[in-house]
DNA sequence: TTGTAGGCGTTATCAG
DNA sequence: CTGATAACGCCTACAA
């Protein structure tokens, strides 16, 4: 079997629970005591049981992500801001996705009770007062994306309906007149704050606004395809497109170019996330950026934070700004150039 | 405190041995028991304890994923399968990313020694002769994309190779006089074996090939975009740039299209992976497809194998397949279409 | 078919 | 400062 405590305590000439304190830092040992019992557990290569120690500490030094689903850069980045902040902080990090509804979701955090410090849940569908009911013990959690429940959960967002304000903002500023918006899922709460944001900007600013140019999407390229073809048949045609996310932009351009129509001369396409392929396209895109890898890292320091005060503290409100990242596909260029001359 | 086993037996009327073993349906009992048992179980919400559990059996039901980086939509497609996979069989995933050296891994895997089952390995700069001797005890290890180490793990990989040497025979046959590759990451066992495929094709149709036909890149946009501008100062300019992977023909579309070349009249480009948004790319992009999320998937089930043999087993090395995917980046439509007029 | 009891490897609480 | 020893919650011989 794999060396113990037991045999290191042997090895130095010590009692086990003296190896403990060493080795965990906890309690008065003297100097000596301590190197000996140090080279000892560097001699015998000893690793502690990770299970023994959970089982007596109740702490697991591991946090859960769960995921709706695993698709796009999207999710890459947020693991990859967790992974590394949790990283810093000595924290595993395991991760489940597909949990698009309720019963998935507690299924899956059934299965982590236990497994887990905390857990951060990104599901932008979220009901979270129903979900506060049955969740597993006094089990910090922080939540990603979701709709409201301030007060229930830390909470940590985007700042999507801000973004998008922005960017229809700016497309009326280029003098477009007619702004159509592809939707993100539906019910998801990311999607809906951005056609928040894009209704909002066009009263705000008096500009025209009609149901049939906010087009069904559900965020991947071909929904931004399929939006794009139903509008070069309106007319009058919509003269810009704002996408609730970069993947749709980009099956939008493919659709247009298809159809014969110049971007952003006859029709202006926007995005928003500013995933890192956006500014390869053609035109390169125009777009909202969004910090996606700094959402996981702040949720992992919430988290973190929750487990050191046992879940007992004011909750967490957060949320990320965005920012306007002006390329190609708005006209925007080409106007400056205008003005110049 | 949470309900142990102990509450389910006293709830119940009987001992923590029956109720262990009416919950792991080991032993035999009676009908009339089980039920019982069950009822009163499900009535307190007992959830057995994991690392009581884990500390008895020394099983976690966890596996453990350790990747180079986490960019792009590769590894998040890899994680995908593997996710799947292990929840399918009841397992947990805890993922662990940036290990890009020898070090990293060996430091990574000796923090997940006692926390996981088996752990799946990518790292295509591995070392893997070397691997083998610090490994924490009989771990059960498969290894991702790795170079060679056939007997010492089970190892899947990819046909890098064949789907190279695929491409490149679809371009000379397309009558592409002066192919051009951009190779991946230095070091890297994929890059390598895609470059021996690009070459080999070569050597094949004995077309020509120069040296500087093959330049650099590390897998990221930008050093596609780059390598492109490389060659448009070339002379004469090769008229065809396959490059080692999707997000490097990306940037290089870019570069063309700033440089005023039309792809694919003066320059066929292609790519490999085949990531979902290839197709909306302009032109789409020809490539070599290759299921990734299968990858990792098979990586369970052959972790999960070896789990159970105790990882005492002839050791697996699978090589998936691809598949050239016919777009228009290569010039492979307007050719038909010569044909057919 | 069921119950008793020992042990898994640590940490933590006491005495010394 | 150090050493016994009792939990922690579960599984599994071994007995009954």
């Amino acid at each position: 079997m794999a060396v113990t405590i037991k045999d290191v305590a042997r090895a130095a000439g010590f009692s086990v629970a003296t190896v403990s304190r060493v080795l965990n830092g906890s309690g008065p040992v003297k100097p000596e005591t301590e190197r000996r019992v140090r080279d000892a557990a560097r001699q015998l290569r000893f690793t502690p049981n990770v299970a023994a120690r959970s089982l007596t500490t109740s702490r697991t030094s591991t946090l859960g992500v769960l995921l709706p689903d695993l698709h796009g850069e999207f999710f890459s980045e947020v693991i990859r801001g967790i992974d590394q902040a949790a990283q810093e902080a000595g924290y595993h990090v395991v991760v489940s996705s597909s949990h698009n509804d309720h019963a998935e979701i507690t299924a899956a955090l059934d299965a982590m009770r236990g497994r887990v410090d905390g857990v951060a849940i990104m599901s932008p569908t979220l009901d979270a007062a129903q979900l506060r009911a049955d969740l597993p013990s006094a089990l910090p959690v922080v939540l990603l994306n979701c709709a409201d429940a301030r007060g229930e959960f830390d909470v940590l967002g985007i700042d999507n309906r801000g973004g998008a304000f922005a960017m229809t903002r700016h497309l009326i500023a280029l003098g477009r007149q007619r702004i159509a918006f592809v939707c993100g899922a539906r019910g998801n709460a990311d999607a809906e704050a951005r056609l928040s944001g894009y209704r909002a900007a066009l009263c705000d600013a008096r500009a025209e606004r009609r149901d049939e140019w906010e087009l069904e999407g559900n965020f991947v390229q071909q929904s931004g395809y399929e939006a794009a073809h139903r509008i070069m048949a309106m007319s009058p045609r919509p003269d810009a497109l704002f996408c609730a996310n970069d993947a749709m932009a980009i099956g939008a351009l493919a659709a247009l170019r298809e159809g014969g129509l110049r971007v952003p001369g006859d029709v202006a396409v926007a995005g928003f996330d500013d995933i890192p392929i956006a500014r390869y396209m053609h035109p390169p895109l125009t777009t909202v950026r969004v910090d996606i890898a700094g959402l996981g890292a702040s949720a992992v320091r919430t988290l973190l934070h929750a487990v050191g005060r046992k879940n007992a503290h004011e909750r967490v409100h957060e949320t990320l700004p965005t920012e306007l990242v002006i390329r190609d596909s708005c006209g925007a260029a080409q106007l400056r150039a205008g003005r110049v001359s």
